[in-house]
RNA sequence: GGUGAUGUAGCUCAGCUGGUUAGAGCGCAGGAUUCAUAAUCCUGAGGUCGAGAGUUCAAGUCUCUCCAUCACCA
């Protein structure tokens, strides 16, 4: 039985979740609730990402203080996962006392491995706010087109980057002000020192090809020291002994799994070191989206390493969800908020779905188009998948009084044989699931429900169940919708990680409980009365959820 | 500008190390059926595999150039 430690990427604070998101925290859920079909022992970790200057902005602008403001978008964050059954292990959050710890100790070994060092660089500041300003928060007139309002590192109208200095008539985002360059001595994280590792490190099998590949070019160019301090006002920790100097938000961040881990680990008496020291033989697998690879294949590892901590096993990363072949946008109605689907969709075994049968283990960006998403999964699981035990189950009751027969005794060899083909896809699909190949098993599984379609129509129940002799058991009628049904329990099992709400209705229907792909060598001997797993999703529905997005 | 990726039927996508008439699902057209949430099954129409050139007996699959989209970098 294998100990795997998993992660998704931390949600940041500052604002809703939405669907691009739920790539990820759906990618992960299926895959950890499909590990532990495979009957290994997995922790699932997360937690919310709470510091830096937009949230410390955003709580003044909300007039309550960062630390009301984190604890309230915890709890709305924690009702979206649990609407959608993301099933944390720990959700917890980075402005924690385990994570203060943590990063105050990792921050002196690191120091005292001599990794740390002191350097005097030039920012922008806003005299009338006394602060320093990030990049983001510096607007402008773009050096090159002259749009004007653009962010101090590129253009959104032509696309040109460049420095805040570049801009025409900069001003501070805050407080409306022109920046002025400020001196001040920062913290950096010596990142070039670990060249040698990390170059060695990230083409050892830990990240997919396609992530290896795109840190070469990194490497290239040679890697620079990181800065990981700002200074006052900023919401995060002081760093010791720096008075008025913060750990900078990428460096608790990610610490903040460990963090998450060790308040899950007291709670629940497991021993911290078992999954985080060196020695450990764990695995610890992050999921991530590709724009955040920077920071988990290089700083994260560079950081555990030189603070005497072990590395990750593995670095999964996805790309981007584009809605209707476009980037996300608020003026389309396609930034799609996870409450508003909720709140008109309802079902989130429905997206939970549709990101399977499209997500595989490459980071390409997949896409969300909302007409196909509407007829494929009407199609899919209802048209095809439910329509199995819709269609069979009602003839079981009316003669059999819901008795099935057991696959075991099957005499035709059709039955024998749907039922076998099925039971021995199971390492393939698990192998399936652990390779993140989720669309490539969509694929496989619905080939299967479409046999047992077939299978129905070709043997024609409905005209079997009009001859008398057909009422008594292990009659064909009976050995018909017995393998229809106990084909649909498999399958059930095989896809209970991808739709948890679905498969509880399932598992109700056959008064069993779904726990191991290991259960497919069983069958079911009794049904309840079929009432509608699903129900189907309306165009109505979109809409009312698009027009809620709109702007 | 540099780097990486993507571009296959109306839509969403498969096509492993190059090898018979390029596949699936959805949608569409016609038919069968009525057990089932107008669900299911069969048949069919639809593609110069982004464009051009090259290598090869043979290229969607390799090489080069170009175009488009996306991301990253300075």
């Amino acid at each position: 039985m294998r100990k795997i430690l998993v992660t998704s990427a931390l949600p940041y604070a500052n604002g809703s979740i939405h669907l691009g998101h739920l790539v990820e925290y759906i990618q992960t859920d299926i895959w950890v609730r499909a590990q532990r079909f495979s009957n290994n022992s997995v922790h699932y970790i997360c937690a919310d990402d709470t510091h830096g200057t937009p949230i410390m902005l955003r709580a003044e602008m909300e007039k309550i203080s960062a630390d009301e403001l984190v604890k309230k978008v915890h709890e709305e964050h924690s009702n979206d996962f649990a609407d959608f059954n993301i099933k944390f292990d720990n959700f917890y959050t980075t402005n924690s006392q385990e994570n203060k710890e943590l990063s105050e100790h990792i921050y002196l070994t690191l120091k005292k491995q001599n990794k740390i060092e002191k350097k005097e660089i030039e920012q922008f500041y806003d005299e009338e706010k006394s602060m320093f300003l990030p990049d983001r928060f510096i607007k402008g007139a773009c050096p090159k087109c002259k749009a004007s309002d653009q962010y101090g590192d590129s253009c959104e109208i032509c696309g040109s980057t460049y420095t805040p200095t570049d801009l025409v008539s900069p001003y501070s985002v805050v407080s409306g002000s022109a920046p002025i360059k400020k001196k001040t001595e920062h913290y950096f994280f010596k990142l070039s020192e670990c060249s040698d590792f990390l170059e060695t490190w990230t083409q050892s099998g830990t990240l997919q090809s396609e992530a290896s590949n795109k840190l070469k070019e990194w490497f290239k160019t040679g890697l620079s020291d990181w800065d990981i301090s700002r200074d006052s006002p900023y919401f995060g920790f002081e760093i010791p002994d720096a008075p008025g100097k913060f750990f900078y938000v990428w460096l608790d961040a990610p610490i903040g799994y460990m963090a998450s881990f060790k308040n899950y680990s007291v709670r629940n008496k497991l021993n911290f070191d078992d999954f985080w020291a060196k020695s450990s033989d764990a695995e610890l697998i992050h999921f991530i989206g590709k724009d955040i690879l920077y920071f988990h294949a290089l700083f994260w590892p560079a950081t555990l390493k030189y603070s005497n901590f072990r590395l990750p096993t593995k670095i999964y990363a996805h790309g981007f969800l584009t809605v209707n072949g476009e980037k996300m946008s608020k003026s389309r109605g396609t930034f799609i908020t996870a409450r508003s689907y909720l709140d008109t969709i309802k079902n989130p075994d429905f997206l939970r779905y549709y990101f399977f049968s499209k997500l595989n283990e490459s980071m390409e960006d997949i896409d969300l188009n909302l007409e196909d998403f509407e007829s494929k999964v009407n199609s899919d699981l209802v048209g095809k998948f439910i329509n199995i035990a819709s269609r069979t189950s009602g003839f079981v009751g009316k003669y059999f009084d819901y008795n099935l027969m057991d696959s075991n005794n099957f005499v035709s060899k059709e039955s024998k044989g749907y039922i076998k083909n099925i039971v021995d896809l199971k390492d393939e699909v698990s192998a399936l699931y652990e390779d993140r190949q989720y669309s490539k098993l969509a694929r496989l599984i619905m080939s299967q429900v479409e046999l047992i379609n077939e299978f129905v129509n070709l043997k024609e129940p409905w005209v079997l169940a009009k001859q008398e002799n057909q009422h008594n058991e292990n009659s064909e009628l009976h050995e018909v919708c017995s393998t229809a049904l106990q084909a649909f329990r498999l399958i059930s099992i095989y896809l209970c990680p991808v739709f948890p709400r679905l498969g509880e209705n399932i598992q109700t229907f056959f008064n069993d409980s779904f726990e191991s792909f290991e259960q497919v060598s069983s069958s079911a001997l009794k049904i309840n009365k079929y009432e509608h797993l699903l129900k189907r999703i309306e165009k109505k529905d979109i809409e009312a959820m698009v027009n809620l997005n709109l702007d």
